[in-house]
DNA sequence: CCATGATCGAACCGATCGGTACGATCACGC
DNA sequence: GCGTGATCGTACCGATCGGTTCGATCATGG
């Protein structure tokens, strides 16, 4: 693996915990809700170092969105994967990894359509619609291995039940959120 | 009705007019992305007025939220009481209100929703969630109207549904999810 | 052992923000 | 016709923001 050449620290190791305490602390805040001058003070980095790596914060926004819509998109595909061939069964891991993260207590709702609410700059906006396509696909692909009649219909709507889990969880308690969902999903994929 | 006395114009109405003004810019360009100069600009106040009105620029956004919510709750009970007594008919008028909703060019999610992802402050938080009580209710009594032997999941799932549908219609475009959120809410409620 | 380059800390910049203050209008009620 | 009060336009305030610059530090590779 290339190293850095001539230098004290690794940039990359710096770029990267750059990108992890951001991603922190703007789900945590907002995106506006934190400064760049008190964001290099949470992550032990001076503008300067910041500012090199990241031509302006909303380059860092930026990385932080893609970076998150992939994590989370694996780890729901993870889920799927792990839950073997059987359609509901993929449905219901996912659904159940969604119940999971509603009840951490960093839950905070989906970042980038948190982002996509506060940002209305298209770029933003381009990011968090790419994210709700693969969350469309990996649905669309659950429902059309289990034999719907209509699979792109079926993934739209298990779509609009996962972001609508998601905001309700965030905004009314996780109590029985993630268990509802689940069972709604398993209901709509399975119905006719 | 009591008019204003010793001045020129009815005070009420300029706070109307305030109030409505920023319903619409708050809600294009989100409560961060317009300052109070521009606002006043927009609506033709000047800041003196607006702050004679409302003490701060939160309390306005608080009463333009506030607004906002009771419109919404009212719209769609009356979409409902309009569809008469059949519990389908009233949940499949709900969405189909929610459909023409989508489609209306200045559509750009749920105000209280958005508002909820911007401003963290707890008021904002309580009023978008009090405003998804409503709904509930709204949901909930339908399904127990359908007779749904756990009619409280039901309208959660429902919930879950119409918040979703509304996020991936502003994200995705309009174009079936209003179709597909209609099938999935009459599936839901008379699945069983 | 010295040049390199990443980093720090702090000062600094211009712009914008929410909010206030002031003098000037202007229309009504007394 | 005169005072009252709502309004306007503008200037102003302190704070914060994103972003830049500069001198100093320090570990490493040549």
């Amino acid at each position: 693996m290339p190293v850095a050449k001539g230098s004290t620290v690794d940039p990359a190791r710096t770029r990267a915990a750059i990108l992890g305490a951001a991603t922190r602390v703007f789900y945590e805040r907002g995106l506006d809700g934190v400064g760049v001058a008190e964001l290099c003070g949470v992550i032990g980095v001076s503008k300067e170092t910041l500012y090199r790596h990241f031509a302006t914060k909303d380059a860092l926004v930026d990385a932080v969105l893609e970076l998150r819509s992939e994590r989370v998109t694996r780890w729901l595909s993870d889920a799927a994967e792990s839950a073997g061939p059987d359609p509901a069964a993929r449905l219901a891991a996912v659904f159940d990894a969604l119940r999971q993260w509603y009840s951490e207590p960093t839950f905070r709702g989906c970042a980038l359509v948190n982002a996509a609410a506060q940002h209305h700059a298209p770029r933003v906006r381009a990011i968090t619609s790419r994210h709700l396509d693969k969350h469309l696909a990996l649905l669309t692909d659950i429902a059309r291995r289990a034999a719907c009649p209509a699979p792109v219909a079926v993934g739209r709507q298990l779509l609009m039940l996962l972001e609508g889990a998601t905001i309700v969880a965030d905004q009314h308690g996780a109590d029985a959120v993630g268990d509802h969902a689940r069972t709604a999903a398993l209901a709509l994929l399975t119905r006719s």
